[in-house]
DNA sequence: CTGGGAACC
DNA sequence: GGTTCCCAG
């Protein structure tokens, strides 16, 4: 009876410990101070001083691309960022659009996802014909990727730095000179990672290849971690890029 | 909520 | 033409 017991709370802890460790791999590092919200779909790190999501972190997988449920535009509070963030009308004539970190198109497998995804910690001011033009078409190829590796891991997030313009009435915030995207595919047959950096403006190139670069490259752009339990044998996977496992 | 625009397949 | 980013009213 009493190794009975010994063996659960063993197989518990291996457990926990064994879902932590899968959890914690889809998401850069945390710094500390760093206000750190964790909903159902997705992950995010709040930025108070920028007033925007530093950056989102999830996973897609090829099921979830099927969209189950309408797209919704109703902009709230995000309830798990304690600090206010910028509303609705503060992007209202600002020239800029309402862009999603996390594409609401990829939330769209129930209606849960579709609420979160419109939080507006996940809303950052985009150039209209940079959200509508190469950003939409980069969202496009990560639904590919997902349907042809069943599961990908994104991180999405804005470069933020210091004297960025700021815009907005109640809530003063940044616009970002250019966004990042990370998208990994890790699995038992096939690892492998492609970062993208591309500026917040029309595209010179309508080749999303010309912004990809190694997530090396990117950490130093950013200064972030973005796969901070990545073992050290499979470096590879973050500091190069198989053009191959991209393009069609 | 409806209509329309732009970019890109 | 269809899809998917949106905005304005």
């Amino acid at each position: 009876m009493n190794s009975f017991k010994w063996v659960s709370i063993i197989l518990i802890i291996v457990l926990f410990a064994g879902c932590q460790a899968k959890r914690q791999f889809e998401w850069p590092k945390v710094q500390r101070k760093e206000q750190f919200v964790q909903h159902k779909y997705f992950a995010l790190v709040y930025d108070d001083t920028h007033e925007l999501a530093k950056w989102t972190s999830y996973s897609l997988d090829s099921d979830e691309v099927y969209p189950y449920v309408e797209r919704s535009y109703n902009y709230r509070q995000d309830p798990k960022v304690s600090t206010f963030t910028p509303t609705y009308d503060d992007y209202k004539k600002s020239g800029f659009d309402r862009g999603h970190l996390i594409p609401a198109r990829d939330m769209m497998f129930n209606e849960l996802a579709q609420v979160e995804v419109n939080y507006m910690s996940n809303i950052t001011p985009q150039e209209p014909s940079f959200n509508r033009g190469i950003w939409r078409v980069l969202e496009r190829n990560v639904r590919r990727w997902a349907n042809q590796y069943d599961s990908v891991l994104v991180v999405t997030g804005p470069v933020l730095k210091d004297s960025l313009p700021q815009i907005g009435d109640m809530t003063q915030f940044s616009v970002p000179e250019s966004f990042f995207k990370t998208v990994m595919v890790y699995n038992d047959t096939i690892k492998s990672g492609i970062a993208f950096h591309i500026p917040n403006r029309k595209a010179e190139d309508s080749d999303i290849f010309q912004y990809a670069i190694t997530i090396d490259s990117l950490e130093i752009i950013t200064e972030m971690d973005f796969y901070p339990r990545i073992p050290r044998k499979l470096q590879y996977v973050e500091d190069t890029v198989v053009f191959e496992h991209w393009r069609k």
